[in-house]
RNA sequence: CGCGGGGUGGAGCAGCCUGGUAGCUCGUCAGGCUCAUAACCUGAAGGUCGCGGGUUCAAAUCCCGCCCCCGCAACCA
């Protein structure tokens, strides 16, 4: 039960507002680390923004501000939207704090420091000029795959010039100075990992991607840029040289390991014996979206993980999401059909928003994004459903009994229905049981979508009881107290356990409920058995939790 | 070219790995209830599960072939 739970987001390029894929991912994180919490696992949340780099010094260029300035009105807006949707993370990490720059610099120092023996060459990391075809415009070296169908390159690398520029690499492939091959390394972690049952990447058709991937892999990859055409991003160490700072890898990967609880920078160093506080929670479930799990974190970052000493059993997990389309195409900036989260929040909520985006998507695949859809489920599962059913429950309490339950009920004979009904209460507790149990299956498989049909079921279930059970009717009759005081024991309980389920999706509507049930028992998993309300205990007032958003999309 | 995903009643999806009454939400139609957020409940209509073969007692599910849609330069989860 207690193993701690550690889970990582990418961190956002702080280039622009941030969009619905964001919050969604974000949203996911949050939801699986809340699950973890409500199970009773310690759970260590890490998100951030990343914040060097070439488009960001152009931008801050553009508006004439410092670059700082410029990434920190930015990351501004991440926080603010990660607040609003009720994203609480425990780790923050953002590339430009002195100590991430830090952590940087002394892992690389320690691959530039793993010399091969009675030589002074890194194993790792060489140093290598390359000539070739340079973008000015695009600040990029040129390959053929740039070149157009006449052999040369467009307009839109113009000018292109030739150019030679020295750089650091970082090695992938085989190289006697390694004494080992890290693409073979890597294809068999990923063979070995699928046998065992706990494949690297999630959901496994994405496993075929990355091996495909990997099969393909030639050259190194290269970890610098020359300080004169890059200023924003984190100097090398002194030792490999004056003029080097690194180029996106070194730096927002390692932010994994920068911001790990139990902070060690230099993992490789640590000392045998007990673990650390750090290898405690190591390894990472690191939740992606699917265009950055090639190259960057399938292949550049568990080969970096290898260089820098973590074993085969450290590697990391990687949740591969999918992606929310607008009307079937794919959303993109110079599209001009980016969602945006904050103004969504705004108009429907943050629980409407979150409970859309984990409800109405498969994790792993794609999704439409509508916001009619937003409404539809919104009102369907939670305002006429779930909302409702607290809303009737607490009023027949109200009204019936001045908020008091008697329970939980002992189911005699004498409290079947003489209406040819079912015994329709066992069969409300035999559901809540039934889910309660396959919730956290669908939950550790990170399908927050079929978890939340397990609570959205059970108010249906206890929607259809009351129709059943017809308390309004047993009010009437005196001699039918004991059945009217046994079905409210049953809506009541029945909400308790529910609002335990929906809790990591909806926080603040859990605790609503709670608070409309006027209770303040445990949330967590353990607490969703049949029979926690106590006898006698008096319900609250009831408000609508769930108004209904009544205009559609204007 | 290649790699990957998808094609399931009017709409949007799940199911496929581990063959065996095709499920969910919305919509439509008819009925019921009155505790409740004009909410709730019941019933009905509506599907050759892209097409063609194959395996099998049995295929949406496994195998082969074909057709169509989407993603794989940049912005970008």
């Amino acid at each position: 039960m207690a193993d701690p739970f550690f889970i990582t987001t990418a961190i956002d390029y702080t280039n622009g507002a941030p969009h619905i894929g964001h919050a969604y991912e974000k949203v996911l994180a949050d939801v699986l680390a809340r699950y973890h919490r409500l199970k009773g696992d310690p759970a260590f949340y890490l998100t951030g923004v990343d914040q060097h780099g070439q488009k960001v010094q152009q931008s801050a260029e553009k508006k004439g501000i410092e670059p700082q300035q410029f990434v920190d009105e930015i990351t501004g807006k991440f926080t603010a939207l990660w607040e609003k949707l009720d994203v609480r993370y425990d780790g923050w990490a953002a590339t430009t704090d002195a100590v991430h720059k830090e952590c940087v610099r002394s892992n690389l120092q320690m691959l530039w420091d793993d010399k091969v023996p009675g030589t002074d060459r890194s194993r790792w990391i060489y140093r290598k000029t390359q000539r070739g075809f340079y973008s000015v415009r695009q600040e990029q070296f040129l390959t053929d795959k740039e070149r157009n169908e006449q052999g040369e390159f467009g307009p839109e690398w113009q000018p292109v010039e030739e150019r030679e520029e020295e750089n650091f690499y970082f090695r992938l492939t085989a190289h006697e100075d390694l004494g080992f091959d890290p693409k073979q390394w890597l294809l068999a972690l990923i063979d070995k990992r699928s046998a065992d049952g706990h494949p690297l990447v999630v959901p496994d058709f994405r496993v075929a991607e990355l091996r495909n991937a990997v099969e393909k892999l030639d050259g190194d990859l290269c970890i610098s840029r020359p300080a004169a055409r890059l200023k924003w991003g984190i100097p090398f160490p002194e030792t490999f040289g004056a003029g080097f700072v690194t180029y996106v890898w070194f730096d927002a990967l390692v932010n994994y390991i920068t911001y790990a609880p139990g902070h060690d920078a230099c993992y490789a160093e640590r000392a045998a014996g007990e673990k650390t506080e750090f290898q405690r929670w190591w390894p990472p479930l690191h939740v992606i979206g699917k265009d950055i799990l090639i190259p960057a974190h399938g292949v550049y970052w568990p080969i970096m993980l290898k260089a820098l000493g973590f074993t085969d059993e450290e590697m990391p997990t990687f949740l591969v999401h999918g992606w929310w389309n607008i009307a079937g195409a794919k959303m993109s900036k110079s599209e001009g059909n980016v969602v945006d989260p904050d103004a969504l929040a705004d108009k429907y909520g943050a629980e409407a928003l979150r409970y859309y985006l984990m409800a109405d998507i498969a994790t792993g695949k794609d999704a439409d994004f509508n916001e009619e859809r937003l409404i539809q489920r919104y009102n369907a599962d939670l305002a006429n459903s779930l909302g409702n059913l607290l809303n009737r429950t607490l009023s027949m309490a109200a009204k019936y009994r001045e908020g008091k339950v008697k329970g939980p009920p002992v189911w005699d004979s004498h409290l079947v229905w003489d209406t040819g009904n079912p015994p329709a209460s066992l069969d409300v507790i035999a559901a809540i049981k039934s889910r309660v149990h396959l919730f956290p299956e669908d939950m550790d498989a990170h399908q927050a979508q079929f978890g939340l049909v397990h609570a959205t079921h059970l108010a249906g279930v206890a929607n259809t009881y009351v129709e059943l059970s017809a308390p309004w009717k047993l009010a009437k009759d005196s001699s039918q107290a004991e059945k009217l005081d046994a079905v409210l024991y049953t809506l009541a309980e029945s909400l308790r356990i529910i609002a335990i389920l929906i809790s990591p999706v909806l926080p603040k509507a859990a605790a609503g409920i709670f608070a409309q049930l006027n209770w303040t028992g445990p949330m967590t998993l353990d607490a969703a058995q049949w029979g926690g309300l106590p006898d006698g205990h008096i319900l609250g007032i009831p408000t609508p939790i769930f108004p209904r958003i009544e205009a559609p999309a204007s």
